[in-house]
DNA sequence: CATCAAAAACTCC
DNA sequence: GGAGTTTTTGATG
């Protein structure tokens, strides 16, 4: 399991890679009132140099991570990212099927929970499509944000209610209190 | 290990 | 406001 940064103006997100591809993605924290990063000044220039990280890089994990950035970016910006990188997010099969049905969410909508737990095939499980949206290792390329509760209304967030806003806004979706 | 109980980022009446 | 559903998770025997 390799684990990389990404520095983003919203902060510093961390990657980290399985064999097969991104398994997960951390938000930085948003500390709200105050703009931008702070102590977060990782010194720019060569990362871990002297620190005791052995192993290097995988050729094919700095491709993944190059996907991973640029989409990252991409969304954080409000574009549809042209690439991404393997996804490997571990999780049930409820969760996976989940999951898969959010990343057909187009940058820019929203469905609601009732919605996807339709489309999956079990339309009454809509308090468990919930649950399997917290348990989503990868937010932002796994678009959990773009899942409201019925009536355009905010629902909640694992990584912070104020995160879905601003994601939201990013994407210039609108949405009730 | 099998079971049970409780909680959850919901909905609908 | 309250009950109904599904899934996950942690405690219990």
């Amino acid at each position: 399991m390799v684990q990389l940064c990404i520095a983003t103006r919203d902060g510093q997100f961390v990657a980290r890679y399985s064999e097969k591809g991104l398994a997960e993605l951390d938000f930085p924290p948003l500390d709200r009132g105050r703009r931008g990063n702070e102590s977060q000044t990782s010194l720019p220039g060569k990362p871990n140099e002297g620190s005791p990280l052995r192993q290097p890089i995988p050729a094919k994990i700095r491709d993944w991570h190059r996907a991973t950035e640029a989409a990252l970016q991409s969304i954080l910006a409000g574009r549809e990212p042209k690439k991404f990188p393997p996804l490997d997010a571990a999780g049930t099969a409820f969760q996976q099927s989940v999951w898969r049905e959010l990343r057909k969410i187009p940058l820019g909508r929203t469905k609601s929970y009732g919605e996807v737990a339709r489309q999956i095939g079990k339309p009454k499980a809509v308090r468990a499509i919930g649950g399997a949206c917290g348990a989503n290792p990868i937010p932002v390329l796994i678009p959990c944000h773009r899942v409201l509760a019925a009536h355009g209304k905010i629902g909640g967030f694992g990584g912070g209610l104020d995160w879905k806003r601003k994601l939201l806004g990013r994407e210039g979706i609108e949405f009730q209190t």
